[in-house]
DNA sequence: CAGGGTCAGTACGCCCCCGTATGGTCTGCC
DNA sequence: GGCAGACCATACGGGGGCGTACTGACCCTG
């Protein structure tokens, strides 16, 4: 009789936060429109009865879910790649987790769909400017001044994006192996300047400091 | 009594084509979802009973706008750029068109965020290609070999789709006026390797050709 | 043991959309 | 004038989602 089926003896009862866990998933999945009521409960094992203890309305849930997402999309990613000094380096990590985790841009880009709603042009903006801040810091750290690199870390940024996108529209013409790697180097050598290419007035003017540590 | 305000006397009889012009900007409007029958209706100023006429359900209506928007992706595009020689000329206009005509794109990313619908992915995979296509034999064009053409071309095309979203989801992230033209600048000059710069593997073995048409 | 808080089920009314059936009104043509 | 076809209105049944009201079961605590 219990609900089972779930390690570590299956809680019988469910909490905000369940139900936020299950928008996001259903988020990520389908969409923003996917988020509903009814469906949930069902794909919970429980009725509407539940969910309306729990949140006020569909739009107190979809918040609970944004929260969620701007939650971990801030506290994941910095935590993962927060330990690394070298700017270089920390920029070249967020491409390759860009690439490789394709699990959380398909989010954004799921969240990012709804953007006629108040509601998500909010999350979205916040978390959009969080991270090209953090890439404008990067660049700066390169030796950029402030205009540069807010350019570098926009043209950087809009490349992240859009290879999110092509990678879930045309996954055809996004290569593997060995390809995609070069792929990978092109992009990170192109829009990473170092310190060698100074021939052209918008490249930085650093003199040294790149490419020392981490052998 | 008759349905004026429209220039030249206004017809008073909706045909498919009606139908689908309204679902596409319906499309670009409100995503997939906008694209229900009795809304349209409404707004067109007819009952669903004129729609069943013309359509046999909202697939229909569905292909046949995606069937529009497809025909003005590949012949409107290609006609505005398609009397230019010079692959770098050919490229740098698809940037500006991209980055300015911003309706275009906005159109693309509401039609593919329906990426889950076949019939979307159908249509989305088939303009991405021809687009990636044309950009490829652009950069062939400029003495790229093919590989190095597709990385290159798949490089540039997710910029432009990246500044895309960026202008959708956080316009504020975006310059105007000056500082725009420099961001395109700096796009224009990283993405189109010059002649000059020859000392990677990864850059043209070009010789000439190049820059000496439209002063 | 009584009572209150927590969580969930049932049932209802409402809205909005899809698709069908059927009938009505024009238009042009024979 | 009458017929056929193009175009549209009305009405209906079905479905699914939202939100509310009420009821019920299970704690936990006084």
């Amino acid at each position: 009789m219990s609900p089972s089926a779930s390690p570590a003896e299956a809680k019988q009862s469910l909490n905000a936060g369940d139900w936020a866990r299950a928008a996001l998933d259903a988020l990520a999945a389908g969409g923003i429109d996917a988020v509903a009521v009814e469906p949930l409960a069902r794909q919970l094992g429980v009725t509407k009865g539940s969910f309306y203890w729990h949140f006020a309305n569909r739009e107190a849930l979809l918040r609970a879910a944004l929260e969620l997402w701007e939650k971990r999309e801030t506290e994941d990613v910095l935590a993962r790649i927060g330990d690394e000094s070298d700017p270089y380096e920390r920029i070249v990590k967020i491409f390759k987790e860009a690439n490789a985790g394709y699990r959380a841009g398909r989010l954004y880009l799921a969240i990012a769909a709804a953007e006629d709603k108040p509601l998500v042009r909010e999350f979205v903006q916040r978390v959009s400017e969080r991270r090209m801040d953090y890439l404008v810091e990067c660049y700066q750290a390169l030796g950029f001044d402030r205009p540069r690199a807010r350019h570098w870390a926009r043209f950087a940024y809009a490349t992240f994006m859009g290879n999110l996108q092509i990678r879930r529209d045309t996954p055809d013409l996004m290569p593997t192996g060995a390809p995609f790697n070069e792929y990978l180097k092109l992009m990170i050598k192109t829009l990473i300047p170092r310190e060698g290419v100074d021939k052209s007035a918008d490249h930085p003017h650093v003199v040294s400091m790149r490419r020392a540590g981490s052998p």
